[in-house]
DNA sequence: CTATATTTTTAGACAAGGGTAAAAATATTT
DNA sequence: AAATATTTTTACCCTTGTCTAAAAATATAG
């Protein structure tokens, strides 16, 4: 099977081939494993020995259906068990992390059929990210204004609509860019006003702002 | 901290301790942990020089008490997980140990805290053995005959009080000697027979079996 | 289209943990 | 007590995953 390290370095590629469309650089996953570049073209060959990716030698690396089958399980049991931790043992959803970055590692399928189901299935983790299925699919949905959101839906910000240098401005000072995950927390009918969580601040939000915001939601 | 392998050797060390009284020989490490002799003389000069035990060249090595209490804490570990595998997960108590192996080598105090008080602070896991509390002290009890044991206990065996070699051979032949679980499942008051579990078999004894075996009990 | 900068790979080393084979110490027989 | 058997240790090699330094490839600038 897969080492600790080995799971590592598809899980980490498999989050970068999601942020930058394409190839992988070495680079890249040096810095988000927070190691060096040799290292990780070691890791990379030995990997594609193994077929769980392809690589070209200095033109980056790419998982295999079979890799990325891989880190789509990691990635699943890592979601489930922050799930357990917060809503069973009452952790807060921003201490999770670490432990679940261990949890994620043990090595029993029928664990984690059991797991899921003792937490109900659930399709998101606490930081609102969607948990994979056990065939390794995401639910990806379309984009859409952040106005249409209803109250305790979350997105994550994909793009703007009109990107005036005030609103550029204005989002860079409410900590909003490109991946940034908001949650409504109340909506206004009589002028479309939110209160939205952005990381651990809550803030208020016009409608005006509400529809130039583009976020895909759960 | 302690890597993995140096934690599942403390851990080994601390039961051949409990089983063989006094220093614990280097051979019986190896066969336990399903090594050889020669790593295990690496790996016990090494720990011996992080003063978790006490080593003597060919004399066998002893747990110090720090070591002692990072033993007892992995166990700990390792029972509170069964405890959650068996009561929240509803795996079988046979199938629990592999799975609980990967567990007990998770890192976070918090979340011992936490699963500890989600089970409700459980003193046996689903084997019968008791779970050391947080300073890695373990409830030892008195040996008793079973003949005075009461329906659902549980007890170990720790010696016989009549040996002749019938009695031997009888015990020999139910596989039961030292250091073997055994649960009451029935007791008869009028003839102080009792039906009882060792291992995954169950059958009859009579009150003098009963009467000649000591058990350790919960 | 060179020259320079950046990225990536190779080569060689290291620490952890484990294995083999032989030497050294201890135990057991006779 | 000497001879033999067993246990334990030593010396050396292997694998995994990492690092540093230098070489090679690619990208960028002038």
């Amino acid at each position: 099977m897969f080492s600790l390290a080995e799971e590592n370095y598809l899980k980490a590629i498999y989050h970068l081939e999601h942020e930058n469309q394409g190839e992988v650089s070495t680079n890249a996953i040096a810095e988000r494993m927070d190691t060096k570049p040799s290292s990780v073209t070691d890791m990379v060959q030995k990997l594609a020995e193994k077929e769980v990716l392809s690589y070209k030698k200095y033109k980056g690396t790419l998982l295999t259906p079979t890799g990325r089958k891989i880190a789509a399980n990691v990635i699943r049991k890592h979601r489930l068990w922050e799930v357990f931790l917060v809503e069973k043992l009452n952790f807060h959803w921003d201490e999770v992390h670490e432990i679940a970055e261990q949890l994620e590692h043990i090595q029993s399928d029928e664990l984690i059929v059991r797991l899921d189901k003792f937490l109900g299935s659930p399709d998101f983790d606490p930081h609102g990210d969607p948990i994979p299925d056990k065939h390794g699919n995401v639910k990806r949905t379309e984009k859409k204004l952040l106005s249409e959101c209803e109250k305790n839906q979350r997105g994550v910000c994909v793009g703007v609509k009109e990107s005036s240098g005030e609103f550029l401005q204005y989002l860079d000072k409410r900590k909003i860019s490109i991946g940034t995950k908001i949650k409504v927390l109340g909506k206004e009918f009589f002028d479309g006003s939110m209160i939205i969580q952005v990381g651990s601040d809550q803030f208020f939000i016009s409608q005006k702002i509400a529809e130039n915001l583009y976020v895909q939601t759960n």
